[in-house]
DNA sequence: CCCTGTGAACTAATTCACAGCG
DNA sequence: CGCTGTGAATTAGTTCACAGGG
């Protein structure tokens, strides 16, 4: 992972011009609304037999920082970017970029760069964040509260729309525009909002028995901070992040012999 | 990232014979201590020009995992470990396991395993934690507590050893066994303790500047949970969590057209 | 020209397959 | 035998280099 290259390319800025560095959503913006997915690489029943070709998960995982660079230059009035201002702002190259937004489906214009509204509608839509993605979050105690409240004021959709607490002390309460329900709901809660996506943030103990509720109930896609490795049906994917692992890895490039990073 | 294959090997298990699952530190367990590390990768002067050899940040990854699962062995009395149990317990394969550990050093025997004593012993060695890594909090808002909070109960390692936060209010309750401490304190604290390890869980708004001010202090090693990307001097390095990313990224796993993970 | 899109070359990482040793 | 250690083969991912369109 290499970060803070700066190749210092990148001349002229594409932005809006007329008025100040205003988020300009004038006329001139023509609308992008909907699925705009041209993508291939989730071929419908394209390439002969077996599963259907999927984005690979390094570039699932780039995605979201596309998402949030494009959303800073719109914010700061910018209409067109390139794959190398883009670079400069992300710390990849410009030629990944390329290759990531080609296999989206290559919008874009030769000679002159991408339309921010283009962009970041297609990234959305394949990220299938189009429409609302609801997310349960289970357990709300001082991780889950931090999560909760993670993105208070800004727009985030992956939205939270269901918390769950076993403290019958905190059920009741408000938190991050919802309400803490009992751990008795969740399955009827989820099953009702179609919910896929959850978030683990109970202790280490109860977290084996918060993943077979929520798989039971229909959730498929689970972000697990509880410092366990889960146990799941087939078909369910986990994805964990454990504090106290990220820590013992970083202590690695702490040491005293190790190197500083390169150039 | 295949999670979850299980090719059901490892026959026998070998456990501690004797009592029951007892932790079993008896006087059948030697010693070991201090500095294992026989690793060849961090070579202090070998391989001809250039830097040294270091682990690649994968395997550094991977190095708390085995930790973990280590952890879990040695707790159910566990002496020996095979690279088939451990594949079981943590998702990877053996192979990669194998070639892991090989390059830590190598130490297993052919046809036995590996010593759970030796294994960790070498693994914390390697990442630095067999002396105290001393880790500077900044912010104890929702996510700080949750952070200073999060191996409350367990041995953890990367100990955070200090806390800053701007407001005054904070100033001085007690969290996670140290004292929340004023921002002005920083520079002096983190010189006196030697801290070079730091976690920034400040709003974004204020992230910059805190990053400037801890590499000001000398701190090269950042976990920055703000939703910002920093800039930050050469040779300071900088791993991001993002927890609305990791949401949007996961959103697209669930997809209605994403397909479930592979077996 | 400028900047995208993409085959080709390269590099890193994983998996295979088996030699080697208790 | 069983399980580690490791070269060889394979696969995935990144970078290079340039063709191609506005």
């Amino acid at each position: 992972m290499r970060l803070g290259r700066s190749p210092r390319p990148a001349g002229r800025r594409h932005k809006a011009q007329g008025g100040a560095a205003a988020p300009a959503p004038g006329p001139g913006t023509p609308e992008v609304q909907g699925e705009v997915v041209r993508a291939a690489f989730l071929a419908d029943g394209a390439p002969a037999a077996g599963r259907a070709r999927l984005l690979p998960d390094v570039a699932v995982k780039r995605l979201p920082v596309y998402l949030r660079a494009l959303g800073d230059l719109r914010a700061a009035g910018w209409e067109i970017v390139s794959s190398a201002e883009l670079a400069e702002r992300t710390g990849l190259t410009s030629e990944q970029i390329r290759k990531d937004l080609a296999a989206l489906g290559g919008f874009g214009t030769r000679g002159v760069g991408y339309r921010l509204d283009v962009l970041v509608a297609s990234i959305r839509s394949v990220l299938g964040l189009a429409r609302p993605v609801p997310v349960a979050l289970v357990g709300a105690g001082h991780l889950g509260n931090a999560l909760a409240r993670y993105n208070e004021g800004r727009r985030q959709e992956p939205r939270i729309g269901a918390i769950f607490d076993a403290d019958p002390a905190k059920v009741g309460e408000a938190l991050g525009g919802s309400v803490i329900r009992p751990m008795d709901e969740l399955g009827a809660v989820v099953a009702a909002q179609g919910i896929r996506l959850a978030i683990i943030a109970v202790p280490a103990a109860a977290a084996q028995e918060v993943a077979d509720r929520l798989a039971r109930a229909g959730c498929d896609v689970l972000l697990n901070f509880a410092p366990v490795r889960l146990s799941l049906p087939p078909g369910v994917r986990c994805h964990n992040v454990d504090l106290a692992m990220e820590l013992e890895a970083l202590a690695y490039y702490a040491r005293p012999d190790v190197p500083p990073p390169g150039p």
